[in-house]
DNA sequence: AATGAATGAGCCTTCATTCAT
DNA sequence: GATGAATGAAGGCTCATTCAT
């Protein structure tokens, strides 16, 4: 309430030293990623890391939760209503999922940075999990189960959700392997191409099943 | 009658150093992986890394190459003659690739690798693309064009392959993941169990499309 | 009074660092000399070299800039008029070289280091052979040219200048190899001796071209 | 008498590792030049220093011996009498010690490990001294005190002989740098052209000194 | 509150040398 | 006698961190 300015100024800083770095732990990752480029990136000095937060790793820990926060904190999607016939619900999720991949407003780095942390996991994978990943399986497994039926199993149930949620987590996290082996079919394809691939196919499947 | 060309031994800490570095590499990731953990590990000075491969980077090139030359190079199905219907010969590939991933005696570490590659390629995955993903995509772009028709665009083909692909990628490359997710119903579910589902939604899908 | 600028201990760590680095190349050579024997000599990190300079080779660059510096750059001779005929001049600029390398503040590691890059000139030498040797060269040959008159060719210029010059080098450059063949005679000769010498001989030897 | 040929093969390795290591000695300095370097361009493996010579440093010195003999044992110019004048006397052997160091039959390196001796004194340095470069000095003063005569000091031979040598010194070791300077003006010059100038303005200045 | 200067630990690499064959 | 393989020591350099201001 006092030195509001003072307040200002550094929440200021550690704002632009939490978006320098999550470009940067995106591009080269948690140990690649030097305090230099990063502070030179932001425009503050060397030591403002250590004096902001008090290590690189409680830097990193800053942009993980930031980057958690941007994908499901402001988003309302996941609270928004799924209206509509199951398979048509399903056909929402999908698009909801590229499009949040994919969505240009939110900083770039915010996917790369959790799928760091699902290959190389930290101890902010948790939260991740948790917060992140826990719900939209739930989601997920609670429509799968609408369209599939009663008689499902919980052994079927996975199997589908892995199928659905696997078209699009390949899609967005190794398009550029996918891009360098078949370009031109790739940048023709936008992410709602891709959408209603993967729903139509999906759909297709999970009927299959049904049988 | 056991080791006796000229080069066996150095063929031998060749190997050893590739082991040993996968699984630090793997663990730790390329920057964070230190050269004496790799060396200490595969009981050898720290100098035979420049002297068998020149570099860090170069030995973790070898360690790529050998993960993709495991996963899909040397084995011999690849000579094997694909038969029956295209769904059919679909099947199979489904299934060998999922038992080449699962295969226990193969070091876990080629998954990890892997999967890092693919999310986030280095220059060593450039040595290899072409060389050994290239023609796996080729077969199945083959196989998926003669169940699609000669209607089928490349885009189609494109979307199609990925939609078949990222099943196998997603199961095999984020087990961990999943597993702790979901860990009765993964543990329930065999390799076997996956290739059968992932081929019977990937036919459903396929079939859809020709529509 | 002394040191208050805000960045005098930084000139000063680079001072020392110059300082300590010119013994240690002089007596080892560029590449023989390690860092830590120049920056324990400085009473520094070994970082510092990597802080202050960027390099071991850039310091060398900044060692042969102080040599040279030291030689020719900075002292107020370099403005100060040259009065009189051409050999007057002559005469002149003799006298100023041999005080000017005989100067006993100057740092004894200087003429090493110079003789050094003379005879196998490294990148450092050329960063600074065209801002520091080159107007020393068109002031000599100004002289000459004078002396010679219109009729003389470049060659001519080019071969008096060696030879006036050539006798200042060897003189202020091997000492040690002088005076270990003829001790005696070598120290009875001061630097005043010599530059007389010089200039007598060179202009009776100019005086010859001329005919 | 018994193996001859196993010692000739010896011979030649060691004839081979010794011109190789001239040129890279010579290019390079002691230091900076590596074994691999020396043994690759000798054609021989990397242990053949070590088995032939024992040490990097005996090759050194070998090839400073091989050098030396090169330099005044082969070249029967100092056995060869002088004859003439004492002026004609000094001519012809300004000439001979530019042609010597000049001649394109001798292995291009020889001048240059000396003059590496000269700036970075060895314990091989002794032996150049006494044995290539005192009788030298020698012949010299004896030309010049004739040339002065009887009532030439000491100190004045000295300086008369450094003027002489000085100009043979800075050319012949210092080409790089004057090249650089005055590179039309450098290759005009060739090395008889620059004898008989040295010759000429030694002598006027030598006659200049006897006034 | 914030920074330029300095540090020490550790990493990758190189190199002369040795060992086993 | 000669060599390919392997080694250990050391060097230059980078980097996160701290200190003095």
């Amino acid at each position: 309430m006092t030195n509001i300015k003072n307040n200002a100024a550094t929440q200021e800083t550690r704002r632009k030293l939490i978006e320098a770095a999550g470009e940067v732990f995106a591009a080269q990752g948690l140990h690649a990623a030097t305090i230099k480029e990063i502070t030179s990136k932001a425009g503050v000095n060397t030591a403002a890391i250590n004096y902001h937060f008090s290590d690189k790793f409680e830097l990193y820990a800053a942009v993980v939760r930031r980057a958690l926060d941007d994908m499901c904190g402001q988003k309302e999607y996941h609270a928004k209503e799924l209206t509509g016939t199951p398979e048509q619900q399903l056909e929402q999720v999908i698009f909801e999922m590229l499009e949040n991949t994919s969505d240009p407003t939110r900083p770039s780095w915010c996917t790369t940075i959790l799928a760091h942390e699902f290959s190389q996991p930290t101890a902010a994978l948790d939260a991740v999990v948790e917060e992140l990943i826990r719900p939209q399986v739930n989601r997920m497994n609670h429509i799968i189960r609408q369209i599939l039926g009663n008689d499902a199993t919980e052994k079927q149930i996975l199997q589908a959700a892995l199928s659905v949620v696997s078209q699009h987590v390949h899609y967005s996290y190794n398009h550029q392997l996918i891009r360098r082996l078949q370009p031109q079919a790739f940048d023709q394809c936008t992410w709602q191409d891709m959408a209603k691939h993967i729903a139509r196919f999906s759909i297709a499947g999970l009927r299959d099943m049904r049988k």
